[in-house]
DNA sequence: AGATATAATTTGGTTAACCTAAATATTTTT
DNA sequence: AAAAATATTTAGGTTAACCAAATTATATCT
């Protein structure tokens, strides 16, 4: 087993979160920003990811997960939204208050842990912010979700995922009464500032602002 | 809050146990000892301990802990007993399974995460070894507990702790069937060796050696 | 007390991760 | 194609943890 640094695996997250959302170059510049690192710093790490074959890389392509860097960037992302699983399920968390830990355990060495921890939750495929917890051989589920802005109008819809995950965005949805799993439709859209007026659970109305329902996804 | 490196906290954590169990001078050497670490680095770290105002350090009395590095040395002592005891309770590991996980969940920093898997729990006094886990507020429950070799003959005890938490004692305790709470007793000391025939559940005879005996802790 | 053994410190390294500032490359604009 | 803007790398440092070998201090023995 080659020994994977706890911040070579942050460098591996990063990698692959950045090119999941930005189908273009993994830069330099987007991983010294992600990591809040230094660009100088990166090239070295970069060069280190290379020399154990965990990524290739070259100045006009970016850096790229091998196979090899891909797994573990998957495991550790297994680990983290299992973690926050846990959190939230059995230990009284928020969905705002587990991030920095997971952050932490995600870390934690340990394949016997990793798959009774799974099984303890009941293989759970998605964590409190909805966010697809990949399986023990690595696969994703996915989920076809579109952003709330984008809902067709009086078509009834289920919140499913948050694309934001501050804390103080997702207590900013606590404070509106809106959950993963509630019910929703959109009534109007506001001309002249996008926002929208939306029924939620078939009880509420509320105004969001294009902003918000830019970063709730629903199915 | 004062930040504490997990290294350090490693420290305060050997010299807590250090002076535990052996009350005389814990020194250099010994801390070095158990952390398969040169002396030289101690005498570093030793210093750093000090200006951090976490250990009083004399070359007479060696090192010893302030208030404050107590304090902190008993959290990870807390930490480590718990996850020692949600492994075993919960996610389906054996007591010779937990303790190198342990030694990397010690150190996962969150308060609410500690108090909620104390709650979680159900506040346990005792980690799947018999090792008193402290409370939250750093009080440590006392077992009066001795080993077996001086146990009186005849009489019947529970097996309450191990005083030797390797892999191997464990799984030879698993094979002989002894667990923590069996009712145990001596009914015979053999003279040539100190070796032990003792009545275990009341079921079955067994013979330990005085080794073993030794490792065994009754009340 | 003086010799010997043991314990601790000093000295002079190393490695992983970081940094800032300066130098190069590469793209984009004019 | 030159100039300007942007991205990356190089060069030269720092800090936390470690190490081995040599030195110094303390304790123990004869
Ligand atoms: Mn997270
Ligand atoms: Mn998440
Ligand atoms: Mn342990
Ligand atoms: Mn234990």
């Amino acid at each position: 087993m080659m020994i994977i640094s706890v911040t070579e695996e942050n460098y591996l997250k990063a990698i692959f979160s950045a090119a999941h959302l930005s189908e273009s170059r993994v830069g330099n510049q987007l991983i010294a920003e992600k990591l809040s690192i230094n660009p100088a710093s990166v090239t070295e790490m970069l060069r280190r990811l290379h020399d154990k074959k965990l990524i290739q890389y070259n100045r006009a392509d970016g850096a790229k997960l091998t196979a090899q860097g891909l797994k573990s960037a998957i495991k550790v992302v297994r680990k983290h939204r299992l973690w926050e699983t846990f959190l939230v399920g059995h230990l009284n968390f928020t969905w705002d208050e587990v991030h920095e830990i997971a952050e932490q355990l995600e870390h934690i060495q340990s394949d016997k842990l990793l798959d009774e921890l799974d099984r303890f939750l009941g293989n759970p495929g998605f964590d409190p912010h909805g966010d697809p917890i990949p399986n023990k051989s690595g696969k994703i589920p996915v989920l076809k979700s579109k952003i709330l802005v984008e809902a067709e109008i009086g078509k009834k819809l289920k919140v499913v995922k948050v694309a934001d995950n501050t804390a103080s965005f997702l207590k900013y949805l606590d404070k509106q009464g809106i959950a993963l799993g509630d019910i929703i439709f959109v009534k109007e859209v506001q001309d002249f500032d996008g926002s929208l007026l939306v029924e939620l659970k078939g009880k509420r109305e509320i105004y969001l602002s294009a902003e918000a329902a830019r970063k709730i996804m629903v199915e």
